[in-house]
DNA sequence: TATGAATGAGGATTCATTCAT
DNA sequence: GATGAATGAATCCTCATTCAT
């Protein structure tokens, strides 16, 4: 009924609310201070919407459909490709999304730690598919022996972690580390450590000698 | 004026906070929830704490503190032991005090994203020191040739990364994963696969000449 | 200005309004609500009928145009009947009137219990019409020695709530007496129940001797 | 747990809603109305009555369970009384009653002629028990022979629409037909004319010759 | 005619806190 | 220590209406 036309107003609070859900999160943001700093009527946020929940939500799924897209399109070339280019590749098609959508993605990494039915949602429509592709992406490693055999829940886990630390902490690599996240020098240089720990860590190094192997459960 | 005692009402107060901050938020969860949870009356609150932030600062600061405190506890043994063995040992107990609050961990780990004053200040005080305790460590495992050359701010994010993710998505992780993020055996295996992360990705393997570099940065 | 042509939206509002009053009234009304079911614009309302109110209006005014009117037939025969054919048929027909239009009558009849300008308006309208006819009819039956000699407006008053009550109530006759309401055959039946109320309240029994006279008061 | 405690604030909110909710309807009357009139703080709404519904519910059934106690009362004297003699006792207990809560009585008949679920069960639980006392009172008559025989359901439906008709349509009396209805010479007036309807009507008066007798079905 | 964006006022409720008891 | 009444600000949302198209 209602037709999806982009309206600049409509524009303007998407823009507003990032910023704002970003920094003080879902709860800790009013409709009318979105309203006003998108200089828009705070009733129009319904009418778009379908009200402050039906907005975050939006963003949410927006940010998620466009994440798992890029995870996605890695995953395709695994015919083609190495096992490990591939996960390269997923990697830093993941960073630099995250990183052009850096206010979401804070938004969203965060809004995701909380216990609700929309969050449940999320995990079994998008984190699904995305430990779905990794696993994919693992599994062929294991079978063409190009990575060292691994439990693929923990090492996904693992990974997690580290794709969304410095979207989740850009504060504390500022004001700790005193470097600039927002730089996309910045990314590039997380990512070539990422490069560095898939070589390391993912990878069969070629054996010279014993390696202390671990088993795992 | 006020006095510290410990009454019932006000421990019932702080086990009630943790579970309601840990599940949706500070901002997420009202006085009367938690007065309620606890059985108390509402006022007693800002008797206590001096208002909802007092408490959630006192949480906080509670959990960091003894959280700081199983780094420092590793850290001391820096000149005794081996600086694997130490960053083992406090990635061991960093992994087993947050295990033992798990749910204030979540919520510490969440609040922390936020962009606030008490946040800045929780930076200052808490994780700088956590940096330094965790820099020292690389510095003479470095110095020591323990440890693979790296740049240790980047080390140090992408390992925190993996410390806090357990305990900031342990939904994802049962959800997703279907792993139960609360049984110790969850704990263990993950802290394994940190070990073995030390092992490949931070230790120096004895050079047999040339190794597989990374290239492109 | 504006065209009186009976457009096809026009008339889909109006049906959608009568539902919704009856069953929500019109505070509880929105009109959104009767654009939604009238499956037309919003704005259609407030052009058609300025604004909500004059809907309302017009739906009333609409109804009691009516009810008068089969009144007032009922009343022109007054010199052709006896008064209690007359007052019988006045009765039939604004039962089955409101019959009819079952949904606008519980509105009007429930609308006209609150205090405003425009109740008050419809009293002197239409609800004084109604009284003039009644009231005729009455005084012409007690000059021909048809009725039983009482007041007026008591009369009129009880008859009243007998008219209206089938109207204001279908709940309370489905739910509390498990009767259908809107089938005829209950207005039938009621209605034979009015008549017998004439013949046995209203009307002169032929006299024999005393009759029990009704004490204290 | 809250404590049923009287507070004047409470009493006089109460006592605000009552008029406001007489005149304006629930729907037309907000609760800063309410919260205006009674002089007092908005918010103590919620807190004492959950919220504008609740308030609206207690009132209802408040002056629904007096109603009720009153025609109970009534009939308990069954025995020892005639029928007749507690039908006119029952009827003008009711009178009174709704005359000593006017305002609450427009109010709450009115508010019964919307189809909700909190309608359905007020139907169920208390008009239920209104028709419950009512027809005992009548299958008395009807055995004892005092009453003329007739439908129990007609009979009540017909006599529910005169006893809340003065009630319901207070200014309907007084515009239209020019009489006070808040004085109580008005009540006893009706009240009087309700007897001689029973008298004439329910009934069975020593038969003089034929009389057209309804059969109902 | 008909539409959908936009508005500003007002809707009810919840909030954290205070205060007298 | 502990309570519950009370408050005023702020919450989100819905309202009927208007207006340019």
């Amino acid at each position: 009924m209602k037709q999806e036309r982009d309206t600049v107003s409509k524009r303007s609070v998407i823009q507003a609310a990032i910023q704002l859900f970003n920094t003080k999160g879902f709860n800790g943001t009013s409709v009318r201070d979105i309203a006003g700093k998108a200089e828009v009527n705070v009733a129009l946020i319904s009418y778009y919407f379908n009200g402050k929940k039906g907005l975050a939500e939006f963003l949410m799924t927006s940010f998620l459909e466009g994440y798992v897209k890029e995870i996605e399109a890695a995953y395709q070339q695994l015919d083609m490709k190495s096992a490990k280019t591939c996960l390269i590749d997923a990697i830093q098609r993941v960073m630099e999304y995250q990183h052009q959508n850096r206010q979401l993605a804070r938004f969203v990494h965060r809004e995701i730690t909380f216990d609700s039915v929309l969050v449940r949602e999320i995990m079994t429509t998008y984190l699904s598919k995305e430990k779905f592709y990794f696993s994919k992406i693992y599994e062929v490693g294991f079978a063409r022996k190009e990575f060292r055999p691994q439990s693929i829940d923990y090492i996904i886990m693992q990974m997690k972690g580290m794709l969304s630390m410095p979207f989740l902490h850009p504060q504390y690599i500022l004001e700790v580390h005193h470097i600039q996240p927002h730089e996309h020098y910045f990314i590039d240089r997380y990512t070539k450590q990422l490069k560095e720990w898939i070589e390391l860590y993912i990878c069969e190094t070629e054996s010279w000698g014993v390696r202390p192997l671990v088993m795992n459960g």
